[in-house]
DNA sequence: GCCGTTTTCGGCCCGACTGTTTTCAGTCG
């Protein structure tokens, strides 16, 4: 039982009290316990099970009972009782967009539906539009949240698949007929969603290590197994693929599955016009054509050298330029982590986060951070406890005390993530965002607007001198919920024109602005901000999702905000309104 | 269910939008 296993139950438990109709605080009790079980800095199971969790604020004697109970015993009676009062597909009727803990209740007790599919033939034979508080609108809208649900059913987070990942090559790489293991497919490219893990090893005992792999903890149902390859399902139906060549068909077998197809294609056709052939095993001459004699291939660089291109980072590997660029010597050099310098967009218990100020500014700090962004909600995001005027300008004073305890090299900034409203307006007025270090500027409402209205809401809002960059562009919620109508191109050129920076939410989540969006932004010369968007100390760490999605963007150190030292960053962004 | 405490129970997060209503409940952020 890990703590993340303890979480999930403890979320579990909120959304079962909320179909029965709980006392909502207490809802919200089991709620904050999961994410404080899920992001507290140590061995919080161990501590469970040692009988040590007092003085852990939010965890009252009735969840450190549970958690002692989940940590000695491997599950909760409590839970337990509460589920079988319910059939086990009702967990997936709260992720449908449209339907909430009160209609579920409702569909469950009047027409016994349990799962997502009873409730789609429901909708389909009219069932419950006739249902008092439904109707015919409603069975559409939802039925429509059905569909993108089952669209994205399988894809998967980089949060939910990066710890298998890294423990699939622990394991894999500790096997000792193993002597290279690497990930490959969409994850290796860096893609903001995968729907499986490809992994890839190189061995002389190929049986060995598919049997260690089949056997492996987390394998839930081993689903395929031969000499050569296995497929296992491990948690949330997450697929797994194995595959085991020799050690000398290793880096055509790491390019081949690494992909993308479009790329290999291209690969494939850069071969033939060599004389030679390229398939996941070897390069080799096509029999009775005169062709160059191949080189010796030992890793994916020397691969690409024998085609006459410098070696792309997977995560260029789309087709999109990067042979051309490759061949040419002129391919980016793109962002690493170890080049971020700071973070933007940032909050803190003021608003919505889970640690103060002084936590996340140590954190940011333990990071290697040279300067930290604070940007608390707006108080037209009430749900998330926006500040208001007075506690924005408390928050600020407290930054600027904080700040005299520091040395020259670390910096809290004092910002604010502002509500744009409806009509592309900010959340404060310009005498109050002017005392401000930087500004955020989102959308967090009125999702539903035409494109063009929601463009030029967005525009407005940019066009402020004081705003210093846009969050989250497209508000999407990936594999969960839709970007908003936005055009993006027009957004693009008024960030350019306005001199406003354009974030790169690096939020699991989210993702956005998209990576597909980054050359144009770059040609247009709008700079990026990538910023974890964090909610607790360890959602600073996030920035590695953010990370990976600009370097699929094609995004360098220059391109990137974050990576100027604090005095460059502190004049880049005072630019904006000083040239108003 | 947690917190703070004038150590025993009251307070804890609010508003817009939608679709259903005929004055409001559910959902979302």
């Amino acid at each position: 039982m890990t703590s993340a296993d303890a979480a999930a139950i403890f979320e579990k438990i909120a959304l079962l009290m909320e179909l029965k109709g709980e006392n909502p605080f207490k809802i919200r009790a089991y709620r904050s316990g999961a994410e404080i079980v899920e992001s507290y800095a140590g061995d919080i199971m161990k501590m469970a099970e040692a009988n040590e969790l007092s003085g852990i604020k939010g965890l009252g004697e009735a969840l450190r009972d549970k958690l002692h109970e989940l940590a000695t015993t491997g599950h909760l009676s409590f839970y337990e009782n509460l589920k079988s009062e319910f059939p086990d597909g009702i967990f997936e009727l709260f992720e449908i967009q449209g339907l909430g803990p009160k209609g579920i209740k409702q569909i469950y007790a009047e027409l016994g539906v349990g799962s997502t599919a009873e409730l789609k033939s429901a909708i389909e034979d009219g069932l419950v539009a006739k249902l008092a508080g439904f109707g015919e609108k409603k069975a559409a809208k939802i039925l429509e949240g059905i569909a993108f649900r089952e669209a994205h059913a399988s894809e998967f987070r980089l949060e939910q698949v990066m710890p298998v990942v890294e423990q699939v090559l622990e394991i894999l790489r500790a096997h000792p007929g193993v002597s290279r293991a690497e990930v490959c497919g969409s994850y290796r490219r860096g893609k903001e969603t995968v729907h499986d893990l490809d992994f890839l090893v190189a061995t002389k005992h190929p049986e060995n290590v598919i049997e260690g792999f089949v056997s492996m903890p987390m394998v839930i149902q081993v689903i395929a197994k031969g000499s050569t390859k296995a497929s296992v399902h491990v948690a949330q139906g997450l697929q797994c693929d194995l595959r085991a060549v020799a050690s000398s068909e290793f880096p055509f077998a790491l390019n081949y599955f690494t992909g993308s197809k479009e790329h290999n294609v291209a690969m494939r056709q850069r071969a033939l016009s060599r004389g030679w052939t390229l398939n996941e095993y070897a390069l080799s001459q096509i029999e009775g054509r005169e062709g160059t004699a191949i080189p010796e291939i030992e890793d994916e660089p020397d691969l690409y050298r024998a085609l006459g291109l410098d070696w792309p980072e997977p995560e260029l590997r789309e087709n999109t330029g990067e042979i051309e660029a490759a061949e040419k010597g002129q391919l980016p050099y793109l962002i690493k982590l170890e080049n971020l310098r700071g973070v933007f967009h940032n909050h803190t218990t003021a608003s919505d986060g889970k640690a103060t100020l002084a936590e996340m500014a140590e954190a940011a700090q333990e990071l290697g951070f040279q300067y930290l962004g604070i940007a608390d909600h707006s108080k037209s995001s009430f749900q998330a406890n926006g500040l208001d005027a007075t506690r924005l300008r408390r928050q600020i004073e407290t930054i600027r005390e904080l700040n005299q305890t520091f040395g020259s090299d670390f910096r809290i900034f004092a910002g604010s993530e502002v509500d744009i409203l409806k009509d592309g307006s900010l959340d404060f007025d310009d005498d109050l965002l002017a005392e401000l270090d930087y500004v955020v500027a989102s959308v967090h409402s009125v999702f539903n607007l035409p494109e063009a209205e929601m463009t030029q809401r967005i525009i407005r809002a940019i066009e402020n001198p004081h705003v210093t960059m846009l969050g989250h562009l497209t508000g999407r919620l990936l594999a969960q919920r839709p970007s908003y109508a936005v055009n993006i191109p027009t957004v693009i050129d008024a960030a350019a024109e306005t001199g406003t920076l354009i974030e790169l939410n690096a939020s699991p989540w989210r993702l956005d602005m998209d990576w597909r969006w980054w050359k144009l932004a770059k040609e247009r010369g709008v700079k990026c901000s990538i910023n974890p968007d964090a909610h607790s100390v360890h959602g600073l760490k996030d920035v590695v999702f953010g990370i990976r999605s600009a370097r699929k963007g094609w995004l360098t150190r220059e391109d990137v905000v974050n990576c100027l030292t604090l005095d460059e960053v502190t004049t880049l962004i005072a630019k904006k309104r000083l040239k108003s």
